[in-house]
DNA sequence: CTTTGTCAGGAAACCGCTATACTATATTAG
DNA sequence: CTAATATAGTATAGCGGTTTCCTGACAAAG
């Protein structure tokens, strides 16, 4: 049922390793001989078995994609999806296949990414998620495993990976208000300890700063990370009226920008006449908000895209030793910001 | 560097053939040599190359996932990823692994799905998407292919699918207003050329009929797929006073319960207080709405995971012919309605 | 004591393709 | 005209397992 390389051969009346040459390296063939072959190979519809040549080739021309999958996925991780996909089509057009594996279930991740490494079922990997921590870093160097990280892992700096940076996305922020002309701008942050929220306030500051504006105590609302909390929180400080009503709020991320614009309804202050509203990623449901925000995104399927050909890279040529990629963030115009000109 | 077979055969002191046999069935080899191959085998750390286990078996232990992911992913498409995790955390849980296809760049992908097939690199297709046609269908039964198609294609009655019941959701909506206590009923339908609209509609009407309320025409209200046109619809329906205000209003999606939450605010009426409301679709923004709404929803997971443990069953006896699975409904409570025991 | 049956284990063929080494023929150089 | 060199194509040895068939040893039966 299945047609060999063999029978193409017989039809062909040439060897096998004739067939062979003629569907790889083409070389030493006469013009005709290649002809006659790929009739055959049309006429029997012949496909080469693709365990077979892996086997013979001993390369699998496929990468492993290991991260924690768990079960509520596009709500809980409404990033992995995005990422994922770049990194396939990255993959993909290239010729490589990617399977998944899910490390949620896996005691010891790291013997996984070995494990898959070593039966030869990839020729790398690219991991995603808690499964990084040092055991699996050493794994990765000793055993020599070309991998990306998606998240840079601090506890090791010989790791090929790629990650976001909160720090800038923040700058982008202040970069945005400057350009809109908002000075006076209260900056949500969520629990002090929320890393990402930290950074990008952070990076926000520093660059109002450059722009020469100070960040004062009472223009910063540390809440929880909730809704609820942070609509209470921007009640409390816009009732406060020792000082004025800020140009723009710019909120740490989309759940407090949603508790924000429950806030300023409330209020009934409009969004952007009275008051501007900015926020970070592009979840679905900033798109969905009235008005739509205007959001400081990393493109999340780019940033997979670049972890993909950063291993096509790797595998091209492994002499390559470290290699790191920072994705850049991308202001996405939404309703509730103006730039200068348009608020003539 | 990698240690084969025949290295733990020699470490043993054994042919290839029993470290084989002591691997695999294990018949009729001692306790004693068993013994001593799987010592041999934890002192190397011999890992059995997938590749060369693949070809000699002449079976996989792969199925491709074939869909079009596109770009834009987690956003324009909530419930891929859901789906794709629950047939993933199937498959891995039977010893297979899964690939991913993307057929959004194909040509044909119905050539492209038997194209793996014949090559080798899967036992099974899972298929998901707009790649199902006729051609398609044809290639699948011709070709005796084990697959599980995503959706329920109407043209053939000889597939294997699996699909969400739009009616049956429209019934389990129908049912929860009766237990709420909710007779006079608001249906904010889509276009009327939108399918699973229509389905919910249909449903819905049918079961409130049996439970003796019918709906007349102006408690329909027809509107086209945005949140705004949505509103709209709302306003002017609730305007109209000639009828009394409904109890409750359910909404063919999600999309048009963000448009109807927001008429309702605007009108000033609170949810549930003076009108409740259900939607379908557990979409993220959902659960992000104040109040929490509550949803008929299907468990896209667990649809995955339904249609993993078909093609398992499938390929564990390929005698079965025809397949199909259609998954259940099921209601989430949210705060956007109550039923009646809490009313008092 | 021979015959038959069982069972542990090994030899070897095979899965389908690649790649190296080799042969035969044609071409060019000396 | 012979020798060296390309060139086209083939034979064959793997790749690392699985699996069928076979052998030899031993136990039970006649």
């Amino acid at each position: 049922m299945t047609v060999t390389i063999t029978e193409v051969a017989d039809a062909a009346g040439v060897s096998k390793s004739t067939v062979s040459k003629v569907l790889n390296h083409q070389t030493s063939i006469s013009e005709q001989t290649a002809r006659k072959v790929w009739d055959a190979v049309r006429r029997l519809h012949y496909i080469p078995n693709s365990r077979a040549v892996s086997f013979a080739r001993q390369v699998t021309q496929n990468i492993v994609y290991l991260t924690d999958f768990g079960q509520g996925t596009a709500y809980s991780n409404p990033h992995m999806f995005d990422i994922m996909c770049g990194v396939h089509h990255e993959l993909t057009s290239h010729n490589y296949t990617m399977t998944l594996v899910d490390t949620s279930a896996e005691q010891y991740a790291g013997e996984r990414a070995v494990w898959e490494i070593r039966r030869r079922s990839a020729d790398g990997l690219i991991i995603h998620g808690s499964a990084v921590n040092e055991e699996l870093a050493d794994l990765l160097l000793r055993e020599n495993i070309p991998h990306i990280i998606i998240g840079h892992p601090a506890f090791h700096n010989r790791l090929c990976w790629i990650d976001t940076d909160h720090t800038l996305a923040g700058e982008y922020a202040a970069a945005h208000m400057e350009a809109c002309g908002y000075q006076d701008v209260l900056f949500l942050a969520g629990r002090k300890s929320d890393a990402i929220s930290s950074q990008r306030l952070k990076g926000f500051r520093r660059k109002m700063l450059g722009q020469n504006h100070f960040i004062p105590q009472h223009r910063i609302g540390y809440t929880d990370a909730t809704r609820t909390g942070a609509c209470q929180t921007v009640l409390s400080l816009l009732k406060d009226r020792t000082h004025p009503l800020p140009q723009a709020i710019v909120c740490a991320n989309s759940v407090l920008a949603v508790g924000a614009v429950k806030a300023l309804d409330l209020l009934g202050l409009s969004i952007p006449r009275d008051i501007a509203l900015l926020t970070f990623d592009t979840y679905p449901y900033t798109r969905m908000l009235d008005p739509v925000l205007t959001v400081v995104d990393i493109n999340m399927y780019d940033m997979g895209a670049q972890a993909g050909s950063m291993m096509i890279r790797k595998l091209e040529n492994p002499e390559l030793f470290v290699q790191s990629f920072t994705a850049l963030p991308v202001l996405i115009q939404g309703e509730s910001t103006v730039v200068c000109s348009h608020r003539l």
